[in-house]
DNA sequence: CGTCGGTCGTAC
DNA sequence: GACGTACGACCGACGT
């Protein structure tokens, strides 16, 4: 890229872009709270610059801390701009670092600004024919560009500016631009200027007299629009602003060539700089793949694989990882086995490879018969990433009792529940450093499965999960230890890991031909439907497309647009909106009605009879234990926990969930859980009575805020009661309840005083909470679950309440979800004690659905309650209703 | 052709 | 300035 034979020396004007990037992007943070905005838009423009640029010699200019010659010179300078934030300067030494770790170096003048670093290397570098590009977005520095000097600026649209680019777009060459700057003012660095004269004056003026001294000497003779006499009584202002936007170009600065050369970034400098930032995807550049030093080996034959797990048990600990053919454990076939017992050490033992060359070691179930007793050995610690994956896959092989000591994903969870993702790769880069080797680079072929791995190149990526996964425990263990996270750890989320595993094993049962019938119905009203609406637009368009609709709807024929989307601001048709026309608009209630029946269709009558396993005969969804931050499950491929159920029609889908022969049915419901917990966590005295009293808890709360007997209640009143005892748990602001009520957000308000003037304890408990996150920077559950709110920190005030909304939620629900969690282990233990056929199959953060042998449905029904019923005690009663029956429709009550 | 952000809608 | 937590279908822009 760079010309044969000429140099170039690129002077990039840091504290410029420092101060354009704070202001540019949007808040940022670590999860300690560090901000990163400005050092990621700093170190984004460099490694773009220095990737596509290929600069020769580079140096970066900073403006020293405290004043400098022109704060001397002009009392006033920069005087209107705000003091320098504190989250732009936290930054800066870290931006320094990042110039360390990519080798830049720093120039930094006391007294001067960077501008006049530049300015004085710039002159010296041409004078000695070296080519000059000046990195900025500032146009003062545009008085330097000249023969051999321009200035690059990306985010003008990556222009470079020659001598002819500065006087197309200002009208004056590049001398003039102080001249320039001095007649026009320059607000953002306070440059006063002469008041009356703006760009095209100062163009004007320039064009005819080329300097401000000129001008002012002629001043009389220049009459168009006063700027004569303004140019006269802003003499003074004029000189001075001028002096004040030059730059200096005589600094006693060295043109040090050899320490300007480009070099290669400081790699570890960079991973160490990096990690701390958090900046994932530009440590993983500077990261290597793979582990170095490490010591793996291919176990080649069963005593190999013995003496492998003797030393296992000799260690005290293991590493396991079964190596398969599918990412769904109900499907996947074992092809090996990885094992490490202690860290830079692994072992990998080929089952099923189907590759030629070296052979598989052993027969699976040899090899199983060997592992299984090591696997149950109380005095071995069993270590793994995601473990309900491996012990469904051993369940199905039938080796049970498997007490694992350590999940990474789980131990990463607990202490980072808001963390996008808990997989080996990530945590191994943030918490290690080391780039896993990605699974699609070692596969032979496209959709290649593990089987037809090289064994040797298996043994390396496996040995690698196994190895890294024991180093993950390392570190995460004792952090969890220290906290009260352990327990939870210990006697939730562990056993909890093994509950779900058998959930997921165990599946739920299908009834495919009822679905395809459904399907055909659907069908056929959407026929009609699309035809209709088809008929009413006057042509044919995809209904499915809200670009498309929204055309049809709002430009062709007319409709009245009703709101816009909050991404890109394009006009909304979401039904809220459609809702609205239907009275005016048979084609707004087609298009809901549409909606509603292509939404059953696609989502859950199509596909769900796709995701029934053919072995098995039944839906095996997963129950994610890691995703929600509150502490939630949540269930996907397919979610079993958005199942319609509020309108008639969609209620019917639920009719396809049916018992295996022989079994029904049941489910367990808590009854206001989280209104419950609300009462307890607030200790409101009105809400606990509420509850007590052991009946319907919003025509309580009706009767009490709208003054009336509760008999008196009407359905309306006890609607908006249910509307706002929801409300407050998820922090509903006034807006939002006057919107749902069709008030004012005036009346909303005093809707909600008059709420929290009954229920004072429940607003006190609100207040308090957010005062105690914002002193310790997350909020906790009954159980000790965390969760960090590092948005309670923003400057933001829409992000700010959103933290304040997160601290008020988390409590409340995490606190629900421990419970069922809890209720859950104590339950499958229950169920093994009293050695009954019934299965928890499906949970729905309040609920749980279990399928249970027909003669034992009374017997469990009882002990599914007491067992919901008394997983915490609360100051509430905790009610459980529960219902049971031929399919899931038909089960809840 | 795959990825990804946007919109919408389902549940608790 | 939109009420918390999820998952996923579908569209369409974008990059390979």
């Amino acid at each position: 890229m760079s010309k044969p034979g000429k140099s170039r020396l690129y002077l990039i004007d840091a504290s410029g872009h420092i101060f354009r990037a704070f202001y540019a992007i949007h808040e940022l943070s670590t999860s300690k709270g560090l901000k990163t905005n400005a050092t990621l838009g700093f170190t984004n423009m460099i490694r773009k610059l220095l990737r596509e640029q290929t600069p020769d010699f580079v140096v970066a200019a900073f403006d020293p801390p405290g004043p400098t010659v022109r704060h001397k010179a002009f009392p006033g300078y920069k005087a209107s701009r705000d003091e320098t934030p504190q989250d732009l300067l936290e930054q800066i030494p870290y931006i320094r670092r990042v110039c360390s770790a990519l080798r830049i170096p720093i120039l930094e003048v006391p007294g001067y600004e960077a501008d006049d670093v530049i300015g004085t290397l710039a002159r010296k570098a041409q004078a000695k024919g070296i080519e000059v590009v000046i990195v900025s977005e500032d146009k003062d520095l545009l008085q330097l560009v000249d023969k051999g000097i321009t200035m690059f600026a990306e985010r003008q649209g990556r222009v470079t500016y020659d001598r002819a680019r500065v006087e197309d777009k200002y009208g004056v060459p590049p001398e003039s631009i102080p001249d320039f700057l001095a007649l026009m003012g320059d607000s953002v660095d306070d440059i006063p200027g002469v008041k009356g004269i703006g760009a095209k004056g100062a163009e004007m003026i320039l064009r005819e007299y080329g300097t401000i001294e000129k001008a002012i000497e002629h001043a009389s003779e220049i009459t168009k629009m006063g700027y004569g006499e303004k140019l006269n009584a802003d003499a003074k202002m004029a000189h001075l602003s001028k002096e004040l936007a030059t730059v200096y170009t005589d600094l006693p600065l060295e043109l040090d060539l050899d320490a300007f050369r480009a070099q290669d970034p400081d790699r570890q400098l960079a991973r160490e700089l990096f990690a701390e930032l958090e900046f994932r995807s530009i440590l993983e550049e500077f990261t290597e793949s793979g582990i170095k030093d490490a010591d793996y080996e291919t176990l080649e034959s069963a005593d190999a694989f013995v003496a492998a797990l003797d030393a296992a048990r000799a260690a005290g600990q293991l590493s396991v990882d079964l190596e398969t053919t599918h990412q769904h454990p109900v499907q996947a076939e074992i092809v090996g086995i990885a094992l490490s017992w202690k860290a830079g050490h692994g072992g990998y033992l080929p089952i099923a490879h189907t590759t030629l060359g070296t052979g598989n070691s052993m027969p699976l179930k040899e090899a199983l018969d060997e592992l299984a007793p090591v696997l149950a050995d109380a005095s071995v610690k069993v270590i793994g990433q995601n473990l309900k994956y491996d012990l469904i896959v051993l369940k199905r092989h039938g080796i049970s009792g498997i007490a694992p000591w350590f999940d990474t994903m789980i131990a990463s969870y607990l202490l980072h529940p808001t963390r996008t993702g808990h997989g080996l790769d990530g945590l191994a880069l943030d918490y290690l450093g080391v780039k896993m080797t990605p699974f699609k680079e070692i596969i032979p072929a496209k959709n290649a499965t593990f089987d037809e791995v090289p064994v040797e190149v298996a043994t390396t990526y496996a040995a690698e999960d196994t190895d890294t996964t024991l180093r993950l425990s390392e570190l995460f263990a004792p952090e969890l230890e220290a906290t009260k996270l352990s327990a939870l750890y210990r006697e939730v989320e562990l056993p909890l890991m093994q509950v779900l595993a058998d959930m997921e094993l165990a599946g739920v049962r299908i009834d495919s031909n009822y679905l395809a019938k459904m399907g055909v119905e659907l069908q056929k009203q959407l026929d009609g439907i699309s035809a209709a609406i088809y008929e009413a637009a006057g042509g044919k368009f995809n209904i499915n497309s809200p670009k498309q609709l929204a055309e049809v709807l709002f430009d062709q024929l007319g409709l009245p647009s009703g709101g816009r989307t909050a991404k890109t601001g394009s006009r909304s048709t979401k039904a809220q909106v459609l809702e609205k026309l239907a009275a005016d608009y048979p084609i707004a209630n087609q298009v809901i009605e549409y909606r509603e029946l292509a939404k059953l269709k696609g989502t859950y009558v199509d596909s769900l009879p796709a995701l029934v396993n053919p072995e098995t005969g039944r839906l095996h969804a997963s129950f994610n234990q890691t995703v929600a931050a509150t502490g939630r499950l949540s269930s996907s491929n397919p979610n079993l926990q958005n199942i319609p159920i509020r309108s008639e029609l969609g209620r019917q889908i639920r009719k396809a969930f049916i018992p295996a022969d022989g079994c029904v049915l049941l489910t367990a419901d808590y009854s206001q859980i989280e209104l419950r917990i609300m009462a307890h966590l607030s200790g409101d005295e009105h809400l606990k009575a509420a509850f007590q009293k052991g009946g319907d808890v919003h025509r309580e709360t009706a009767s009490k805020i709208f003054r009336v007997p509760p008999e008196d209640v009407s359905s309306k009143q006890r609607d908006r009661a249910k509307v706002i005892n929801f409300g407050i748990i998820y922090g509903m602001g006034p807006r939002r309840l006057g919107r749902e009520f069709g008030i004012s957000t005036k009346e909303a308000s005093a809707f909600i005083d008059n709420y929290f003037d009954i229920y004072a304890e429940v607003r006190n408990f609100l207040g308090k909470t957010i005062e105690q996150a914002k002193v310790d920077g997350y909020v906790t559950t009954l159980l000790g679950r965390i969760r960090y709110l590092p948005e309670l920190q923003s400057h933001q005030r829409s992000v700010q309440s959103f933290g304040e909304r997160i601290a008020v939620n988390t409590p409340v629900q995490g606190t629900a979800a421990d419970m069922i969690k809890r209720a859950m282990v104590n339950l499958h233990q229950r169920l093994s004690d009293e050695g009954s056929g019934a299965a928890m199959i499906i949970q729905v953060h309040d609920e749980l659905v279990l399928e249970i042998p027909e003669d034992e449905v009374e017997m469990v029904a009882t002990i599914v309650c007491e067992e919901m019923e008394n997983a915490i005690e609360l100051d509430v009663p905790l009610v459980v209703e529960v219902g049971w029956g031929g399919n899931w429709m038909e089960a809840k009550p």
